[in-house]
Formats: C-alpha cells, sequence, structure tokens
DNA sequence: AAAAGCCCCTGGATGC
DNA sequence: TGCATCCAGGGGCTTT
C-alpha cells in the first residue's frame, strides 16, 4: 500500500499529536515481519520525543532508542485518545497520555521493530543500503545520473530497489516515468543525461503532488486520523490499462517486470 | 557488484 | 453457493 507519500502523510497527520507523550502501555498481537526486538514493558515510561520518515520507514523517537515502523503492504496508522477493541488484524498498539496509536495490518508484511539508535546493527540492517531521499535538498542530480550510469536493469526496476532514490513504489514509478515521457523496460544506463534531470524533476514533481493529495487510497489506506488519499483520480497510468492516455488517448498498456505491473502510454513514452 | 526469483500473508475479484 | 485461481501499494534474502 503506502509508497513515500502514503508514509509522509500519515507521519504528519499524528506526530504532533504523540511529540512528547508517555508511554503507558503497549500490546503486542501476532507476529508481524519481525520480532519487536526488545520486551515491551522496557518500552513502558519513555517518552515519544518525535517522528521522522527514512524512506518508507517511520522513525519513532524514544528517549532511549526509537522504533522503526514499516507498513508493508497493507499496513496502516490509527491515533487516537478512544480505541475500539483490538481487531483481528491490529497487531501492535502503542497507548500513551495522549492517544493510542495502533498499527492495522492484514498481510502482516509490516514491522515494528525497536533499535536502541540508527547506528544499532539492527537499524543499518533496514536502513543501511537506502537511496536518496527524493524531497530533501541531499537528492542530487550528479549523483542520480552517475548511479544509474552504473545499472543495466530496467529503469523501472532500478527506481524500485530503492538503494538510489528512496520511497518511489509501484504506483509513482510508473507515474513519474509517465512524466518525464521514458519507457520502464529502458535500461538506467542507456538514459542520456537530460532524460535523467527530466525523472528527477518528475519523481520530485508526482510525490509532492501525492502528499498535497494525501496520498493514494486503492482500496483501504487512511492517514491516523482516517482520511483516505485522493491522488489515485489524478493517476495518468497506473491501473488504466487499456484506458485511453490523458494525452495522446492512446491505450495505457499493462506489462511484468520483476512479478509487478507496469502501466505505460506506449506512444509518450517511447523509449 | 548487480540482477533475478522467491517468499512472507490475507483478502478481494473473477471465473467455472 | 462453492471452490480454484490470480492479483495486490514491499522488500529482505538467496541464488545466479
Amino acid at each position: 500500500m503506502p509508497e513515500l507519500p502514503e508514509v509522509e502523510v500519515t507521519r504528519r497527520s499524528f506526530a504532533s499529536h504523540i511529540a512528547g507523550a508517555g508511554i503507558v502501555q503497549v500490546r503486542m498481537g501476532k507476529l508481524l515481519r519481525w520480532p519487536l526486538g526488545i520486551d515491551p514493558r522496557q518500552l513502558v515510561g519513555q517518552t515519544v520525543v518525535g517522528v521522522r520518515r527514512r524512506g518508507k520507514y517511520l522513525l519513532l523517537d524514544l528517549s532511549q532508542g526509537l522504533l522503526l515502523l514499516h507498513l508493508g503492504m497493507s499496513g496502516s496508522l490509527a491515533f487516537g485518545r478512544l480505541m475500539a477493541a483490538p481487531g483481528v488484524h491490529d497487531h501492535f498498539d502503542l497507548q500513551t497520555t495522549q492517544g493510542t496509536l495502533r498499527l492495522n495490518d492484514p498481510r502482516r508484511f509490516g514491522a515494528v521493530v525497536f533499535a536502541l539508535s540508527e547506528q544499532d546493527p539492527v537499524a543499518q540492517k533496514l536502513l543501511g543500503k537506502l537511496g536518496m531521499e527524493p524531497l530533501e535538498d541531499g537528492f542530487l542530480l550528479q549523483e542520480f545520473v552517475t548511479r544509474l550510469k552504473q545499472r543495466k536493469a530496467p529503469i523501472k526496476q532500478v527506481l524500485l530497489a530503492g538503494d538510489v532514490v528512496v520511497g518511489v513504489g509501484n504506483i509513482y514509478a510508473s507515474e513519474a516515468l509517465f512524466l518525464a515521457e521514458i519507457r520502464p523496460t529502458a535500461r538506467a544506463c542507456r538514459l542520456s543525461r537530460v532524460r535523467l534531470v527530466r525523472l528527477q524533476a518528475a519523481i520530485r514533481e508526482v510525490l509532492v503532488r501525492a502528499v498535497e493529495k494525501g496520498g493514494s487510497t486503492l482500496r483501504d489506506f487512511s492517514n491516523a486520523q482516517g482520511e483516505s488519499g485522493h491522488f489515485q483520480l489524478e493517476a495518468n497510468v497506473y491501473g488504466r490499462a487499456g484506458e485511453p492516455c490523458r494525452v495522446c488517448a492512446t491505450p495505457i498498456k499493462a506489462i511484468r517486470q520483476g512479478q509487478r505491473s507496469t502501466f505505460f502510454c506506449p506512444i509518450c513514452q517511447k523509449s
């Protein structure tokens, strides 16, 4: 479900509410992707200092250590003072003095992991190979070009890998490549500098726009206040197989790349 | 080092 | 109505 825009929208929807809160109780449901890595009782009494994002991870800074949260494919967070009894897919509750943060994740590809610091090997295993943040000043054109020049794989799959630039998932990879007029199957190293300049701008553009629209709600995404996103309504290619391209009216094509679907316009994205 | 496949898991849509 | 099949927003791990 959640790519960078959904994770960022989620972060903004509860960060200010939870900042400064004391942890009162922690409830674990079914096992997520990994174990928490600490006895939940050791979190009680700690303070949630703030919430940051790195790629698709949310980092809850605690007075001692941090929690790394990942929403996987089907995860979403809810934050509120009044929480219903946990449902079958509510696998983590962080009850604080300012409200409860709850992770709902039917497929359980998500995770909540404790680490003592970002340098902790536990954290580094997850964060260590992440690429540049696309919405920050550190999204450097020269590094973007240099890194892509050494990759022979299709550009779509290099974007998804997240080791050059983070946060671009299956929806926004297709959307960014459409804006940049680049065919998803093109080998990264074969793209000219001019086209990579366009791609970098397109990635920024589509992610910024998606955050503004509250993310994409395909099936069930909502932010921590329960609000849906609306970016899916202005997708140019994702999920639009057979429908007319908004630019040239040619039917949008769907293909498979690395067991994920990819959408593109065969005319606007010639190569 | 990079690329390609395999999984983890549940639920909804589709087809017979 | 029942059952099989396919597909889904991610990404770590293993094998080439």
